[in-house]
DNA sequence: GTGTTCCATACGGCTTTCCGTAGCGGGGTG
DNA sequence: CACCCCGCTACGGAAAGCCGTATGGAACAC
């Protein structure tokens, strides 16, 4: 099992609660807290200077920004820059986020051996996952990875989920298709771009493009 | 200080975080934790059977729902409940949500003792709301407290967000005009909500409406 | 009563969006 | 090579949205 972890919450009641409940229910010989990506950057270089480094880091995706200037700002970019400097560290994300769309191209992306979804069995899947990846397995929470596999019965990709945004943002199609064209971005004409926004009703059965960005918001495509 | 507390938490790694901290840092008695309102509710009508009655309640406002039907689905529902059985019953909200005009209407309507934010000091303010509480005065976060008097840059009424729903449910101008009409709401002819719309781009800095009811979702206004 | 202000509504032109059709070029197949 | 399919794009007419102006009625002041 684990004996050096690092919790990384915004919220203290929830690292609070993960740091007691590692401390009760794991053999854990050392659990460090930290607030924000940058000051967990820190912990972990120290301790990885005076070769006492962590072996699980377990964060949070998204954290609340406040007076302080930070480099990292989220859950991945911290995990991509631990896993850089130790590459057999062990990473946990532990979130809210239960859409699959989030999670999936999350995992896709970046180098995470364990998702778990905070709720109501939250830290019991926390555990959960611990035994698993110390058996080097790969462990994601029950509530998504029902749907990680079977198909999502409709996909947005990328140029989707960008236009929604844009749109979202303020800029009409004609101002759309510019911003496509400068980017690089196919297909980027006004036409498609329509085409691609009627497609997008009918297949989330919504009557007008405000409509659409509407669901974006709800469902945190966008 | 406050001998029996119920702490209402559908994320058990808050619940248990806020259970241990006031079982090491109060003289709290008695700590019970619930996962759903309705479960806080028959731990609570037990308690008042048994004449050992809660003199705290600790609650967050949004449930997560699951396969289990129920009756009380809200932080507000619950205090609701709870206050009308039992008068002198204190209630804490602890919640995520910081937007001033969803916590105004909060504290407005439902009669809490006590508005904790959930943040990186969120334990902290706990304690202080409960120091607060035990004296007979009421209880605000530092984070809402500021915007709560200060009257807000820009205020919404219910009409303008009556008609970002309605854009957001799909409905085009046309629609809304028929649908407040069938309704009684005044203005409800086009060119008044056309007019209505260009204002609130206008004070909202948006370039089209659905941006518009972008915004509205982000600052959960709709 | 007259004048003023405010507000809902109506109207007309202009722009944007919507939607069906058609051209055009690349990649695969016979 | 001819052929076909597919995705990007262009175009044009209809619908919706946008915006400035005008009308009419209610409330209020003089």
């Amino acid at each position: 099992m684990f004996e050096k972890i690092l919790v990384v919450e915004d919220l203290d009641s929830i690292g609070f609660g993960i740091v007691q409940m590692l401390k009760q229910k794991t053999a854990a010989r050392e659990v460090e807290q930290a607030l924000y990506c940058d000051e967990a950057y820190l912990k972990f270089l120290r301790a990885q200077q005076t070769q006492q480094p962590f072996d699980l880091v377990i964060t949070d995706l998204s954290f609340k920004r406040d007076h302080r200037k930070s480099q990292i700002n989220s859950g991945n970019e911290l995990v991509k820059t631990l896993k850089a400097k130790q590459p057999d560290l062990k990473a946990i994300v532990y979130s809210v986020e239960d859409r699959s769309m989030k999670v999936k191209s999350l995992i896709k992306k970046y180098n995470i051996d364990g998702y778990v979804v905070k709720g109501r069995e939250g830290l019991k899947h926390l555990i959960k996952a611990m035994d698993a990846i110390a058996n080097n397995q790969k462990y994601l929470a029950p509530e998504v990875s029902s749907f990680i596999d079977r198909k999502t019965v409709f996909e947005l990709d990328e140029y989707d989920i960008e236009l929604l945004r844009q749109l979202s943002l303020g800029l009409n199609q004609r101002e759309i298709s510019a911003f496509f064209q400068k980017k690089n971005i196919q297909p980027s004409g006004i036409s498609s771009i329509e085409k691609k926004l009627n497609r997008l009703k009918l297949e989330l059965n919504a009557k007008t493009v405000t409509q659409l960005v509407a669901m974006g918001k709800d469902f945190g495509w966008v």
